[in-house]
DNA sequence: CAGATCTCAGTTTCACTGACATTC
DNA sequence: CGAATGTCAGTGTAACTGAGATCT
């Protein structure tokens, strides 16, 4: 029962769950030793494309709530991987930003990730990668609406 | 900040991270109205297409321990979705299936996650979906090693 | 005033690890 | 014996909801 590997007609979607599930559970085996979570990882990846980006920023890009991110920016501050201002710029919004620290742990965690990528690439023509880059992108972007 | 989308050079691998976040979330929110999770859901898909897995199998299926996922199962006998013989037929296994009611609640549940599918593959050509259902079916198969 | 933000506090829930008996 | 299974029990942690203050 256990070496047989369902392959049924099943949807887009269903598949498209199945490959989530199979993602996070690699990417939380590979990101548990550094000590990371995917919540805790999207959001170094988030603030390295953007820096300063503000809490409730990172908490929509990452899926979670506000307050949920701003447990995770408070310790990842004391842990000296991310910096904020004492104080707002504007309103109340306290733009974060990688520590060089943060930067290092990213890295560690990216390697890591590609990793995974490299796995989950495997056997896929660059033609294939292509399209599956564009379908995914399309994907994410008409969820996000 | 918050009406631009990121839209960079990704890599493949953030962008299906991207994708399994934004799709599990969009998941949740239909599915928790009918007071199931994805794993709940998984588990039914999985009992639906292969009648008869074990528990061990349905917690590799749904990628969580056997110990989480026999909780599930008792709780889901309990509420008359899901039935499994008294006594094991060989070894230790205990073969479930869905009742009727359990089919019911499934196709509730399927209902609700097509809509997510529509939405997410709202603007893709048949060629697209062709072309990403080829390279998730690769992904996950490549994963799943 | 409405809307957004940051934050403190309490709670819940889902899945986890550990341990044991059973069966092939 | 090893390996897999089903199950009971306890633990943990990452997310949640609720509430308050501040700012444009």
């Amino acid at each position: 029962m256990t070496q047989e590997r369902i392959d049924l007609d099943t949807s887009l979607g269903y598949l498209l769950k199945e490959a989530a599930s199979a993602l996070r559970a690699a990417m939380e085996d590979v990101l548990r030793p550094l000590g990371m979570t995917i919540t805790h990882y999207s959001c170094l990846e988030l603030l390295a494309q953007r820096p300063g980006l503000s809490n409730s920023d990172l908490a929509r890009g990452a899926f979670v709530t506000r307050q949920s991110m701003n447990v995770l920016l408070h310790t990842l501050e004391g842990d000296g991987i991310v910096e904020r201002p004492a104080t707002p710029t504007s309103g109340k919004v306290l733009p974060a930003r990688l520590t060089a620290k943060g930067h290092e742990t990213l890295a560690a965690a990216s390697a890591a990730v590609r990793d995974v990528e490299r796995r989950m690439l495997h056997g896929m023509t660059d033609a294939e990668q292509q399209a599956a880059l564009r379908a995914l992108r399309s994907m994410v972007a008409a969820l996000r609406i």
